[in-house]
DNA sequence: TGACGTCATCGATGCGCTTCGACGAATGCA
DNA sequence: TGCATTCGTCGAAGCGCATCGATGACGTCA
């Protein structure tokens, strides 16, 4: 192994100084700085990570926590997850994959063994238990969704609630009155979730607002339960002309079922989808959508940890304003 | 922070019994492990990651080259990604996350910086311009995928040659002697992504052996792709009755365009999926299908590595052999 | 009873780096 | 010319741990 020593003595310094050359941290003769570099370069030296973590103690490594089921949000945790970690490589971070499975002792590891310096989780829960943990762990907590409590803690997520309004907005506009919401899977719903919730607040707000008869049902993800959904929607409320989705992973299904019913989008039912912006144009119709800023959000949550690493230390939630793109799938109701 | 001193002192030993303890590497006095174990416990002791790197040479660290793009495989990364770090966890490692656009200069670093003790690669192409460099890395290496000169590096993979026989030979043996193959798009057999010729070779071997006409186009993901790969096809061979899907995202998109223009699955077309299992159900008609075994590559990749990190010196490749299910989309072909 | 082996523990050393205080040389100003 | 600064560099200390050789305590066997 090449250390900082083998550098020095090609470079004929001190080993300090080689270090003062990577770092920067005081001022180096231009001459002596090319020597060093050049040393470098020439052994092809990397500064071990683990003593350097231990001299410094920085790590240079972020954690993050990712939900790391299959079943639900792929794509979507997958954006995020490839933001995220571009983002830390631009801050020369490395990235450190957790799951949620591991619950919390893995976080108390983590942070307690100094293997990364800050945390990121994604998937946090209106009561998640691992909040009280995160605060006290003393190292910068960034968090993907909003919990009831965030007390001390910076989060950052998507606006549902105002998401579900304008959903419910631009539906309203175009004149549907009776519009119905298919939401996320009922495990999102049981395990608390928030962004379920604030989505549906935003929702049944807006209408309310509107004067539109709204509805809503959760739904899973096969063709056998979104067929099941629209029944139960169409049997409640038999005027529905406009649809909200809140579930990315129905999509495809729900609108075969559609067309299999011989329903036309938008020409019997209006549809507005919830998800990335890039699952809008892998359809029959190219559907309006309110996007999931999910590289956005990635992106902005390592800035945010990043900036607490270097002593900007106030808490802060961001609530990222969503935004509506208007496409096929959604147009004024018959007559 | 606790470190072994404060447990030593705390349990009144000397630190190096403290490590002792831990490590399991010399007999100790049941006595002593008893009042160690205790103030660990009460002091929440964690070893300091880098300092134990530091000494030991082991990080306890993989690192996870993945592609990143949102665009392919989701799902079948995720599910990989998944089980890798439940694996890893499974022998006290971690895992941190790397992109393939970090290219090899990013697997050199990790290497010299002694980051990670080993590296697992996704997404291996054929004539990759890594294999050169991991294999000069003098760590050990588990590529996914095989490319055309694996070396010294071990590798695993579904054998996808196999796979794409195995879908000719189930279509034949259920009747039909015309069929054809949608696969992955063009960019994965530009980037020379091995498993998509692996599969087509096996496709057209099988296909001669078992005297079906059998001929393939590549498609990308959208609705309309699929519906111009279609036409294609059947233009070139008006009498297709069986299609072999190699391209999982394109697939509810394809089963659209069928209903859509009045073919039934099986009854006008039999159809027979490469894709995760967990994918079969998740359409208007369960697919047949032979699984992606994503989960069991991830668990395989992680003992592999471990395996070498444990001084098993030789390298080795796995092919996984394919597993055929069928389901309801395909059957015999119409008289 | 003495020589010897085993078991449990200790102390010292070094892993490769960052950082702090110190120091000589060059520069400024009077 | 002399003294105070500033600049560039060096050496030493210490981060927290694993590991090796050494050391006692104890038991065994002759």
């Amino acid at each position: 192994m090449v250390t900082i020593n083998d550098v020095a003595n090609a470079a004929g310094v001190a080993p300090s100084t080689v270090s003062y050359v990577i770092s920067g941290k005081r001022s180096i003769s231009p001459k002596t700085r090319r020597l060093v570099e050049e040393s470098i370069r020439k052994l092809g030296y990397h500064p071990h990570a683990g003593a350097r973590a231990l001299a410094s103690s920085k790590t240079n490594v972020l954690a993050l926590v990712v939900p790391l089921r299959t079943d639900l949000n792929v794509a979507v945790v997958m954006q995020f997850v490839a933001s995220a970690v571009t983002a830390a490589r631009a801050h020369d971070h490395d990235l450190l994959l957790l799951t949620k499975d591991e619950g919390p002792a893995a976080l108390q590891r983590v942070a307690s063994s100094a293997i990364a310096d800050a945390l990121i989780v994604m998937d946090v829960e209106a009561a998640d238990p691992r909040v009280p943990m995160l605060l006290a762990l003393d190292r910068p907590v960034v968090l993907i969704g909003v919990p009831d409590h965030p007390a001390g803690l910076s989060s950052i997520d998507l606006d549902f609630t105002a998401a579900g309004s304008a959903c419910v907005a631009h539906l309203a506009r175009l004149g549907h009155r009776r519009i119905a919401l298919i939401g996320p899977s009922p495990a999102v719903y049981r395990r608390g979730t928030s962004y379920a919730t604030r989505f549906l607040d935003g929702f049944d707000d807006a209408a309310r607002r509107a004067g539109v008869r709204a509805i809503s049902r959760s739904c899973n993800h096969s063709y056998e339960a979104a067929s099941h959904t629209l029944d139960d929607l169409f049997a409640e409320e038999p005027g529905i002309t406009g649809l909200v989705v809140h579930n990315e992973a129905v999509l495809p299904a729900l609108l075969s079922v559609l067309r299999n019913r011989g329903l036309t989008v938008p020409g019997d039912l209006s549809v507005v989808a919830v998800c990335p912006e890039a699952m809008a144009d892998q359809h029959v119709v190219a559907l309006t959508t309110v996007a999931i800023p999910a590289e956005e959000v990635g992106k902005q949550a390592v800035e945010m940890v990043v900036q607490r690493l270097n002593g900007h230390n106030t808490p802060e939630v961001r609530l990222l304003s969503p935004r509506l793109t208007e496409r096929e799938s959604t147009a004024a109701p018959h007559a």
